[in-house]
DNA sequence: TAATACTTGACTAAAATGCTTGGTTATTAA
DNA sequence: TTAATAACCAAGCATTTTAGTCAAGTATTA
């Protein structure tokens, strides 16, 4: 399991897809507008992504990208494991050549580690992420409404954390 | 939170240490031969952990490095974020641009996620590792003794897995 | 005093990241 | 039928990160 940007931006561009691409499909220009990433990159993350089947492709005008899936069959770990092509290699490869049993043991300790926050990141979907998306919609239209400013903004996220951690620390008991 | 090999190697020789450095010091030559880690690297990887106080180096023949706090104080989170360096920049960095507020949207979803990923890496600490290590050194031992060769070392990695599983995910209730 | 082992810095090769450029192909609407 | 759209594709490139080498220190101990 490999955190960096490049998940963080395949994950980002995913869930506008979610949010856009309900009825007519989306463009990747459109992604690259909204979320600030070049359009270059987001074809090669893209082509990743539909190699998955995480997406389907429209050509043509009016054409574009939608989800393959539904929003809670897509896991934010099958998103990053898409772009981030075969990690493997855990220097001795497996079950290879640990000499010492000294190595392999700390070696499986942390592929059990990795397992673990796979494990984490695979319990979390895009449906998850959009249901936050909405209480934050609901939440903006009800600080409009009590005309808060700058207060509000900030209660917004911080309530939009704590009900996200407690949704994805409460899972399953 | 970002989850490179450049972390479990440091992960890797805190363990180690945690392992040899009960009594005297363990070289980094030490940890070398044992981890496979070119001895540089860990140089440098070391000047990161005591610039963060995570290990105390004694100088001179019989010298080397020891952990500078107990096991149950160093969480693996620590230690990865030691040798990151001050990740930030999430684009508009913290609070900045965010033009148009969609953006700020996905933003805000996966600075919570990668929180929560260090919430979860922050609970885990090299005592906790240690002890599956224990576990694993007894379960060698019966195996022996029992003189099952093959299957055994597969059950009891598989056994170890489902230790830590438990341990790690029914934390906290 | 010599060996040990940390300390520091500069430097390098390889890989990954993020992006550019310049095309092609399929599709649709004018 | 043509022009616009937008997916697809490939090569290349600047930057950063990774992982490591080399070479000089300095502190400590035997």
């Amino acid at each position: 399991m490999r955190l960096t940007t490049k998940g963080r931006y395949a994950v980002t561009a995913m869930l506008d897809l979610a949010l856009h691409a309900q009825v007519k499909p989306v463009s990747l220009a459109d992604i690259s507008k909204r979320q600030k990433i070049s359009l270059s990159y987001l074809e090669q993350l893209f082509s990743k992504l539909k190699q998955q089947a995480l997406v389907l492709s429209i050509r043509g005008p009016g054409g574009g990208y939608k989800l393959n899936k539904h929003p809670q069959e897509v896991s934010v770990a099958h998103i990053i494991d898409a772009v981030n092509e075969s990690v493997d290699s855990t220097s001795c490869g497996g079950v290879g050549n640990c000499q010492e049993g000294e190595m392999c043991l700390t070696h499986h300790l942390w592929t059990d580690l990795s397992a673990q926050i796979h494990t984490f990141l695979d319990d979390i979907t895009l449906e998850h992420l959009l249901k936050r998306r909405d209480i934050k919609a609901v939440a903006n239209r009800q600080t409009e409404h009590h005309l808060l400013d700058d207060v509000a903004p900030l209660t917004l996220t911080s309530n939009l954390s704590n009900s996200l951690t407690r949704t994805l620390t409460n899972k399953k008991g």
